[in-house]
DNA sequence: AAAACTGTCAACCAAATGGTTTAATAATTC
DNA sequence: GAATTATTAAACCATTTGGTTGACAGTTTT
């Protein structure tokens, strides 16, 4: 796999939201793996896990390299620093817990409607 | 909704998966909106709209308050904290950028396979 | 060269996803 | 009470998902 297009946030959190592949990239941080090494954990076929992998690849979570008949996997941390950083941006919110959110939330409110009478509401996903 | 069931990492990450959906959070984080107000920037059906919220809500990043005929959404920031402490998980990988990963990785396979001589590699996902 | 090992591919399947459209419900306004 | 507004519900559709099985292709072992 050639990596054709740089993995986006839609990847990474698909590939995130699978508990295998959640489990598949523990097992990583502890060291390299083959793809047989990934699939023995799971009571699922090697097709079945090849898939997964495959999955964490485009997501860019996963690189491999072939040596001999084996498939060796790595992690590659980049893209969840990414969705990290895509998360962070609430950190204020979660930070700021029982201090009531709600004051916080129709101050923000006022402001952010007053702003858009004058500029329309920017938008910045992604 | 009476959130049946705590939110899993599964339900997160699958709602955090949809550009809309983030698109949306992003929106509540400048402050509370009912459907119509979330549905309006997509060229999207009302009903579409509406199931994504349901997503968020699932997810329990969404609460909603009805309020005569408007149903007002909150945006709710604890799942995603959630979200970042399993990521967070991976910090030491990705802050040691360019510093032979490598090495890193080689090192704590040796660690693991040795451990797991002994104790049977403990897994510790959710 | 045959057997075993590691992994992919293709075909298939059931269930879920993301969207639509056309009702139906519930609150508000005329 | 009839029309309007805000939203869900239900039926439908195409696509994707996560899984299976069986055949195939390299690589290593014997």
């Amino acid at each position: 796999m050639v990596l054709e297009q740089a993995p986006t946030l839609d990847d990474v959190f698909h590939a995130l939201a699978d508990p295998t592949r959640r489990a598949m990239l523990r097992r990583l941080a502890a060291g390299e793996r083959n793809i047989g090494e990934l699939a023995t954990p799971f009571s699922m076929s090697f097709a079945a896990a090849s898939k997964h992998v495959r999955v964490l690849e485009v997501a860019g979570l996963v690189r491999r390299r072939v040596e001999g008949r084996s498939h060796i996997c790595r992690l590659e941390p980049g893209p969840l620093r990414t969705a990290d950083d895509w998360l962070r941006f609430y950190e204020g919110f979660w930070s700021s817990k029982l201090d009531d959110l709600g004051a916080i939330l129709k101050a923000e409110d006022q402001a952010a409607k007053t702003a858009s009478k004058m500029k329309g509401e920017p938008d910045h996903d992604e």
